[in-house]
RNA sequence: GCGGGCAUCGCCAAGCGGUUAAGGCCUCGGAUUGUGGUUCCGAUAUACGUGGGUUCGAAUCCCACUGUCCGCCCCA
């Protein structure tokens, strides 16, 4: 019995690789523009961090977290890396030096799920925090450069999307609006909203329930609820960022039911989906996080961030065939082949030789399949201290030494 | 955690109760002894997810399990 990668993983094997680096490269050119910083921190973490920071009434928490004990410690692999960034920006006295501290990181993330289409157990995420910045136009640039990024990947069909959740204290107005709005109708709703009243009202507004959606759509509770009212700083910031986005000539289209399921999110959330995935469709998601410093530990410190599911942009893209090396030695001598490779490898080109002595048509084939020039190194050659260079793509071929080999 | 679909060689597949279980791709070898990508020939030496059952007979029917995919939920 073979064993397999465990439900919900996968390997990434070499014919995709070029794929992965794509977008790592793209990337790093637009962050390195934008002068942020990577950062890399542990795949696992003490489950408290998450607890605290995602929040224990998230779905992520409650139910989709790999947690382990090992010798007395709760540990648990990273579902996302927000916390674990905020925490290593408080260990690390990041917050002392000049503000905003612009960071992105790479990585597998881990979340306990049934597998599908655009969902994995294990799955990649590319992301950036930034933090130290209460004016919305950071809001701006940190959408701004997703947007670059996605529009550079060469995505189509995207739509922005944007709401704001407000601040502790017009959130906390906005819940007791909700909880005595919703109430009367609580009966009817689902298992789950019924769960959320308490814990999170604010996510029943999102719930995708048939029955729920029946009595939402019934009783206009949508639109009576749609408006959450923003305090004076929070209007005011929702509005500038609008403003800013509309400059910035990037579209976006305001959901007021975007309710993001983690619980660090104040002020500004946005998503970017895809009309060209599955049910899963968002490519990138993330906000503002202004309370989440401060509950970690800290002091009080705006942030804001988005991640991005690398294989969910994958499946977006075209695949990218495997590259091709430079030259294949070609030859019925393997030491005078292998010894030439070491030549070529020193210069700092790619090469490969045939291992087997076999038929020079074969050879030629395998070159053909793994080289840009095959290198022909026969007795004459090796005797009259030449190479016949043949160019794989038009059949050309030339008498040459190796310091005209190293011109091609 | 809840629904639904699917499981035939490395990959794509035909087959729908009695076949030596097609075919294509890939890989490997060969077509008079140093030249590929086209063509031709051949090979991959018991491939029907696993375990039960029904039947004279099962890849083809039934059951269970496993895997996978697609939805719900949630998110990237």
């Amino acid at each position: 019995m073979i064993i397999k990668a465990p439900k919900g993983t996968k390997d990434i094997l070499p014919s995709e690789i070029n794929d992965w680096y794509r977008i790592e490269n793209i990337a790093k050119e637009i962050f390195k523009k934008a002068n942020i910083k990577e950062i890399r921190t542990p795949i696992f973490e003490d489950t408290s961090l998450f607890e605290r920071g995602v929040g224990d009434t998230t779905d992520i928490v409650n139910k989709e977290m790999y947690t382990f004990i090992k010798s007395d410690r709760s540990l648990t692999l990273r579902p996302e890396n927000t916390a674990g960034t905020v925490r290593a920006y408080l260990e690390h006295n990041l917050y002392r030096e000049s503000q905003p501290v612009k960071l992105w990181y790479k990585g597998p993330m881990f979340r306990y799920e049934r597998p599908q289409a655009g969902r994995q157990r294990q799955f990649h995420q590319i992301g950036v925090e930034m933090f130290g910045v209460q004016d919305a136009s950071i809001d701006a640039e940190c959408i701004m450069i997703a947007v670059e990024l996605l529009n550079k990947l060469g995505l189509k069909d995207l739509t922005v999307e944007i709401n704001s959740l407000g601040c502790n204290t017009c959130r906390k107005e906005y819940k007791e609006v909700l909880k005595k709005t919703i109430a009367p109708f609580l009966s009817g709703l689902c298992q789950d909203c019924q769960s959320r009243f308490e814990k999170n009202p604010l996510r029943i507004l999102d719930c995708k329930n048939e029955e729920c959606n029946k009595l939402f759509e019934e009783n206009n509770l949508r639109n009576k609820l749609t408006t959450i009212n923003l305090c004076d700083e929070c209007g005011t910031h929702y509005e500038k960022l609008k403003k800013y986005l509309n400059e910035l000539n990037i579209k976006y289209v305001e959901n007021p039911f975007l309710v993001r399921g983690l619980d660090y999110y104040t002020k500004t959330v946005f998503e970017i989906k895809s009309n060209n995935l599955g049910s899963q469709n968002a490519v990138c998601g993330g906000g503002r996080y202004d309370g989440l410093v401060e509950t970690l530990g800290g002091s009080h410190t705006p942030a804001v961030g988005w991640a991005m599911g690398m294989e969910r942009l994958n499946s977006l893209l075209d695949k990218i065939s495997g590259e091709k090396i430079k030259f294949y030695v070609v030859s019925d001598n393997q030491l005078e082949a292998v010894k030439l490779t070491q030549k070529l490898r020193e210069q700092g080109f790619g090469c490969e030789f045939d291992y087997n002595s076999r038929k020079f048509a074969k050879q030629l084939e395998k070159a053909a399949k793994t080289a840009e020039y095959a290198i022909i190194l026969g007795e004459e050659e090796i005797k009259n201290n030449f190479y016949t260079v043949k160019n794989l793509n038009n059949s050309e071929q030339k008498k040459l030494s190796f310091d005209e080999v190293l011109t091609l």
